[in-house]
RNA sequence: GCGUCGGUGGUAGAGCGGUCAAUUACAACAGACUGUAAAUCUGUCGCCUUCGGGCUACGAAGGUUCAAAUCCUUCCCGGCGCA
């Protein structure tokens, strides 16, 4: 049996509880009593029912982990239990047409459980945080009005962390022409060219990382600066982590990457290409969609292709759990 | 068997008398994360350390030299050419 607070899963699984803010615990000190008591005041004082409102949260479940550690199928019987409905949390199922490279669920195993934010976007064109966060707190909105729980499932912590944490990112949308035009530059010119835009930000950013200074020199020009970030948290949270050992972990990896090539994921790929999709905007979405694009394209053979994917997929595996290690502070 | 080229840290591969514990890449390990986040980026990476330094290392054993991964000799191992 899967519930609140009992991090006990079926088969060989050993899920190892990060944090417990538990459901229970929670509402007992936090939302539900204050409440019922704030319902009485409501109809006196317009103050203290926004208040009230304020402090009322609403309940969540995040559950996040590694890739490969059983976290599609555990929320499905975790929704099943508790009434909820899912939200993924990953930024590769977001495309439609990534399924099988992607490890998305299938119709059939989410055993009529709703998901939500699964192939809502166009393979060809980047997705975003900020698209993805929109989305998914509409999804929670509805979720909650239909009086289920939402349940947040997936590796990408960053986009846990926009939707959990309420991050309100500077309203800035991407410029090609002047990335194009900032991509010419240096290090050294990025690092500059910030600094004289915005001398704060400059303090906090890595300014090794091209990347981040394009997009911080982006912020700055439109706004004048890059705002703080804001978070605020309006959700009792429930903290769900899967992992394993991980020699365990290892195993699972290899076996579902076998499987997986056998069920057509070279073919997916392929495909996607002839839909279009670039090699190099393949090899952008990293993994599985980067290797075998590099086989296809004979730049790798089939085993060699195997191995550093796996490999890939291992460091993929830590920088995920550096994120995840956050949520038990 | 003769000739020839080579044997360097977990791997590939620089270095070819001192500034070499040894460029670099990969792997490994740790970390960061404000619209690409499966991406991008950082640090560590022989052993010990009171962080000054100490010790053991570039196939093996000898030798030359103030000084050798680097030069010489022999041996062992591998590639190639001729037999």
């Amino acid at each position: 049996m899967i519930g609140p607070g009992c991090h006990y899963s079926p088969g060989l699984w050993q899920p190892i509880p990060l944090t417990s803010y538990l459901w229970r615990s929670e509402s007992r000190c936090g939302g539900m009593v204050d409440a019922i008591d704030s319902k009485s005041i409501i109809r006196k004082d317009v103050e203290v029912r926004v208040l009230s409102s304020a402090q009322m949260k609403t309940p969540i479940i995040v559950v996040c982990g590694p890739t490969s550690t059983g976290k599609s199928d555990y929320a499905v019987t975790l929704a099943k239990e508790r009434n909820g409905e899912i939200i993924s949390a990953d930024s590769r199922q977001v495309y439609k047409g990534l399924d099988i490279g992607s490890g998305k669920i299938t119709a059939k195993e989410m055993r009529g459980v709703p998901h939500h934010l699964l192939d809502v976007a166009n393979p060809k064109r980047t997705f975003n945080i900020v698209r993805y966060k929109k989305l998914a707190d509409k999804a929670i909105a509805d979720i909650v009005k239909r009086g289920n729980i939402p349940i947040i499932v997936g590796g990408t912590g960053f986009y846990i962390d926009a939707v959990i944490f309420n991050q309100q990112l500077p309203a800035v949308k991407p410029n090609p022409l002047l990335r194009k035009a900032l991509s010419k530059l240096s290090l050294f010119e990025l690092q500059e060219k910030l600094q004289q835009l915005d001398s704060e930000r400059y303090e906090t950013i890595d300014i090794h990382n091209k990347v981040r200074l394009v997009r911080a020199i982006e912020i700055a020009t439109a706004i004048g600066s890059v705002p703080k970030i804001e978070k605020s948290s309006q959700f009792e949270v429930e903290w769900i982590y899967l992992d394993h050992p991980d020699e365990v972990l290892k195993e699972l990896i290899h076996d579902r990457l076998l499987k997986r090539v056998r069920k057509g994921m070279i073919k997916e790929v392929e495909q996607l290409h002839k839909q279009g999709v670039a090699w190099s905007r393949l090899e952008a979405l990293g993994l599985e969609y980067r290797y075998i694009a590099l086989y296809l394209q004979n730049k790798l053979s089939m085993t060699s292709m195997l191995e550093q994917l796996e490999n890939t997929i291992w460091q993929y595996v830590k920088r995920q759990r550096t994120w995840f290690k956050k949520y038990t502070k």
